[in-house]
DNA sequence: AGGCACGCTAAGCGACCGCTCACCTTCGAC
DNA sequence: GTCGAAGGTGAGCGGTCGCTTAGCGTGCCT
C-alpha cells in the first residue's frame, strides 16, 4: 500500500510521493513547523520561509493551510496503517506478529517523531470531512491490532481479560512515543521499539 | 500539598483555590476552551464570553492569556504530583503502592480529562521560564513512580530489566488517557483506572 | 453626604493573520 | 524567434488577534 520509495540502503524516503519538488519542500517545511509550534501557531509565512519561498508560493501548490495538514495527516496515517498491516499479515505466531507490529510502529513514531507528532496530535485542527477520513484510518489500525490480540487469546498464548481495552492501551502507549521521544535522549528508535515490544508482550500475558 | 478543598461528599472542587469568583469563572472557561480547541486557537474573546464577561474583563484578573495557561498548568501539575506522592508514600507493598498510584492517576486523567488535556498537551505554548517550572514538576512525578518500581525490584516482587524506560512507558500510558478518554464512551474513569492498574502490574512483571 | 477604590464595559489601537492579485521570469514546442 | 503554460514574487486587502484606555456603576469607609 505504501507509495514511499526505498533507497538502495533500505531506508524510506518519507515524502518521495509528493511532487513536484517545490510542493514537497513546502510540505516538509510545514511538518517541521507544525511539529515545533503546533498547527495554529504556525504561519503560512513561516512555512514558505523555511522552504525558501515567498508567502504567496504556498498557494500555488496548496489551496489552504489546512490542505497541507490534511495531506501530511493522510500520508502519515497511510504509512502507519501500512506498518501494522504488514506485521499483522505476517506468518508467525500471534506473539511474534504483535511484537513485530509494536516494534515497527514504535520505531516509526520515534524515528519520524516530527511527522508522527503532527499526524497524531493535530487531528483536531482538521475540518469535519478530513477528520472523519482520518478517524476511519485510525479505526483500521485499531482493528488490526485487536485482531492480533484476539488471535493470541484464541490460541491460548495470551491472557487478556479485556481485549478492546488492552488494544486501546497498547496503541495509546505506542502513539505517545511521538510526544516524549527526544533525539538527544539516551535511546535510539530501535531500542525503544525493543523495550516496548517486551512491555506489550507482558501486557497481553504472554509466557515464553 | 493540595490546596483543593473537599466537599462533605469527598469529591474535590478542582478550582476552589482560585479567587475571587470572577477569576475562577474565567479560568474554568479557559480550561474548557483550551481543551476543545487548543491554546493557540482559543481567543481571549472566547474565554471572556464563556465566563459571561466582556473581553477586557480578562485583563483585570490576568496579565496575559499565557498567564492563564500557566496557572492552569501549575495547579494541574500540583494536583497530579499530589496524587502520585500520596500513593507512593502509602504503607503497602510496592505492588500495592504502584497499583494505587496508577489507579488514582488514571482516574484523574479520565475524570478531569479536559483539565488534563490542557495540562499535558499545551506545555509548549508556555514561555521558557514557565515551561522550565512545569518540567521540574514532571520530573518529580517521574521520580516518585521510578521510586516505587525500584522498591519492587529491590524486594524481588517486580521483574524489570529497564527501570527508567519502564517508568517513562508507565507514565506515558497513564498521561495519554487524557487524549483518548471520552465521556460518551463505554468506560468510567474507575474502570479505566482498574484496567490500567492491572496492565501496569503486568508490565513490571508482578506475579500474585 | 461625599469620596474613592474596585470591577467591569465600550471602543478601539497596532500588529499580524490567511489569502489574493497583478505582474514577472523561465523554458520547451513549433 | 515567438508564444503560452507553469511557477514564482511584491504588495496589499479584509479581518481578527492580544491587549489598552477612558469612563461608568456600585458599595464601603468616614
Amino acid at each position: 500500500m505504501s507509495t514511499a520509495q526505498e533507497t538502495p540502503g533500505g531506508e524510506m524516503q518519507p515524502w518521495a510521493e509528493v511532487t513536484p519538488d517545490a510542493a514537497r519542500r513546502l510540505l516538509i517545511a510545514a511538518v517541521e513547523a507544525f511539529a515545533e509550534r503546533g498547527y495554529h501557531a504556525t504561519t503560512t509565512r513561516d512555512i514558505a520561509g523555511r522552504a525558501g519561498m515567498s508567502p504567496a508560493a504556498l498557494y500555488i501548490h496548496y489551496k489552504t493551510k489546512e490542505e497541507l495538514l490534511h495531506r501530511i495527516s493522510r500520508i502519515g496515517h497511510d504509512k502507519a496503517l501500512d506498518i501494522v498491516r504488514t506485521a499483522a499479515a505476517g506468518e508467525g505466531t500471534p506473539a511474534e506478529r504483535l511484537s513485530d507490529a509494536v516494534r515497527s510502529f514504535v520505531r516509526w513514531h520515534a524515528g519520524q517523531h516530527t511527522t508522527a507528532r503532527v499526524v497524531q496530535y493535530e487531528l483536531e485542527a482538521l475540518g469535519p470531512d478530513a477528520r472523519a477520513e482520518i478517524i476511519g484510518l485510525r479505526r483500521q489500525v485499531d482493528a488490526e491490532v485487536r485482531g492480533i490480540i484476539q488471535d493470541g487469546v484464541a490460541t491460548g498464548e495470551f491472557d487478556v481479560p479485556d481485549v478492546p481495552g488492552t488494544t486501546v492501551a497498547v496503541l495509546s502507549l505506542c502513539i505517545d512515543v511521538a510526544r516524549w521521544f527526544n533525539v538527544e535522549g539516551p535511546r535510539t528508535p530501535d531500542e525503544v521499539g525493543a523495550l516496548y515490544a517486551d512491555l506489550v508482550r507482558r501486557m497481553v500475558g504472554f509466557k515464553e
